[in-house]
DNA sequence: CATGAATGAGCCTTCATTCAT
DNA sequence: TATGAATGAAGGCTCATTCAT
């Protein structure tokens, strides 16, 4: 009984963490990170100035614990697909299904503010970038497997090394995300990311293949 | 006599506006740009802070200002660049040397600094981006022309439209520079322009050349 | 049993208030009394902040109630003292006795940090000095019963009223303290407040004596 | 014509400057140094906010800044004493001259409030002490000179060294500042110094003066 | 045109205090 | 009693902009 009473509190304080977490987020998409003001935040939320504090630190604080869980989300979302691809399936085949993937992910899950913020964020200078190197080298291992079972079995044939080859099309991935991005709603981020993978698939195929 | 007065008021004016053009251009160079103070702007030009408003009508004009002249300095340097080309080398030669041009275009002569902020901005929407979409158009252009007479000349295939295919290269240099950026210093932004181009430029050769 | 109950209550009621009361004044014995947040006390004694409220009826309540205690065992201490010095020693040796008393008292018992705290609050008179007055008092008779003694005996001789006399010694004790409050850590009480009360005791003893 | 528009200003800006730091000067001296806000200073002064931050770069800069011309103000007097001294007076009579005078400056020219404010600030950390040393350093000067001087000529005798007599004097002159601060309007200033150092005076004179 | 003092809204953060559980 | 989330009034300071001279 007198957890419950606890954890009704605890909901309650989660509560208030969640909608100062969400305003946050939604502003992050829309206004640049030192455009964001605790005012404005805690304004949406429709709490206090203070009760910010009792949850968070500092504002710094905020903007690392939202990205540090955005990007673990996008690592389990990966990580499970990858596990789900059906086996005997070509290499230049599952790039496609992973870029494809990745395109409904960015579109679905994720979507549009919230990546513009990632992106924006990436590109600020004094936030904590651990978190997304980490996940950079998650979405990395994923396509490295990938094309070194393409490489070993003869599908592929670079004069590059495997790593930098994988460096490509995680970069590739990145281009057409940010692009997505600048150029949203006019881009149709799925098609783009199968029509350029095509490109460069055919870049990397062996020409006993063709 | 009247006349010469004013022309040597008019020549003082100019001077203190350039003064405080070139300091704020130096100071984009450093740093962000919300982070460049309209004081930090007056010292480093040594004029007043009530000169600042002789010249510009606000800190956000002062910006738009430099970007265009910026970005349109841009497209005198590419379109100079272009007609330097040697006539009859290979499109795809062409395009490498495109690249590296571009390369060296934003390592040397925009510089990290600028080009993190252009690109963030891009993602902020809260400035002026018919300039830089100005830019963009003029860059697609140059390689629309080249990739245009390689697929004339049967250099290229593709059963993508030229248009499409115009996009994904701007793509591509835009994807790069944008890593660079997130990954600066350790990015060799030249060297791997080139070698990504080299897939690139293999996913769209016609078989016979190969 | 419904009392041993609630008896048990009381002794966690006393405890709490009593952990409380401790870290205070040993945050108190280090910091300013306004440099010590609540957070900082109820961290220290390991309970919650609501609990302090419970106790306490506010912080100002709180150093009230220290400084309150606190002089009130200074009190106790000089008390204890006087009644502890051996009887038929001179007046003037009773008077340097008690300097270096009071000297070993301030350093050892009070510390720097209090002391300069209540010297400051004495200036600032924002908070209830009764409790200080109240020492001055008792400081001020055990120093009147000394010199009334020597003057009696014939050891002392002066002009002055043996109550004006009196302060002069209670202010020498106090211009020397507030000495080592500002001299901090370059100063040694103890030894200044001899010499100095030699030159005080030189300058009402009697010219027989001499 | 020029200059004396500019002076105009300058007068102007001098004047706002003027106001803010009498603002603050009255407020120090009614409550502690922390409790005195830029708000209280700036509201008090009829200024804006921003105006504040013009004169002074911070808020402990401007306590600085009225600790410092407050203990030169207090040099300048006590030199112009010491010079218009008669030549051929006993050092004692110097002394009781010289702590009458101080008395008296402190009475008419300083003033109440201001003494306290600056007892207060030395009690506090965080306030540059230089300017304070200083001070005592020159006050210290004036009572060696005499001092030495009735050492040399027999009037003064003293197991102490002459350096640390004149210590005791200056700390006699403070320890009455103090009590007075807090003993205020209770307490005649002079008529204390007087008496006071009286006694210290007997305590250091040769017995055949005696 | 040039100057720089003046403005005031806004920023992040702190902290004593309240109150529902 | 005990808890700790919630509150909101300050606090020191920044900075783009205005305006009288």
């Amino acid at each position: 009984m007198k957890k419950e009473k606890s954890s009704r509190r605890q909901e309650q304080a989660a509560e208030t963490k969640r909608r100062l977490y969400d305003s946050a987020a939604q502003l992050f998409g829309q206004y640049d990170y030192d455009e964001v003001t605790i005012d404005a935040i805690v304004q949406s939320a429709g709490v206090s100035k203070g009760s910010f504090y009792v949850h968070f630190p500092s504002k710094a604080a905020l903007i690392d614990a939202f990205l540090s869980d955005y990007i673990n989300g996008l690592d389990v979302t990966y990580q499970s697909f990858i596990v789900s691809l059906p086996p005997g399936i070509k290499s230049s085949e599952q790039l496609l299904t992973l870029a494809a993937k990745v395109a409904d992910v960015l579109t679905d899950t994720i979507g549009y503010n919230r990546m513009r913020t990632a992106y924006k964020m990436q590109l600020t200078k004094a936030v904590n970038m651990e978190t997304v190197l980490n996940y950079q080298r998650d979405l990395y291992k994923i396509f490295a497997e990938i094309l070194r079972q393409g490489l070993t079995q003869g599908e592929f044939q670079s004069e590059l090394s495997p790593d930098a080859l994988t460096r490509y099309f995680v970069m590739a991935i990145r281009g057409l995300s940010y692009e997505w991005c600048i150029r949203y709603p006019d881009f149709d981020l799925k098609k783009e990311c199968l029509e350029y993978f095509r490109i460069l698939l055919k870049g990397i195929q062996s020409s006993e293949i063709l």
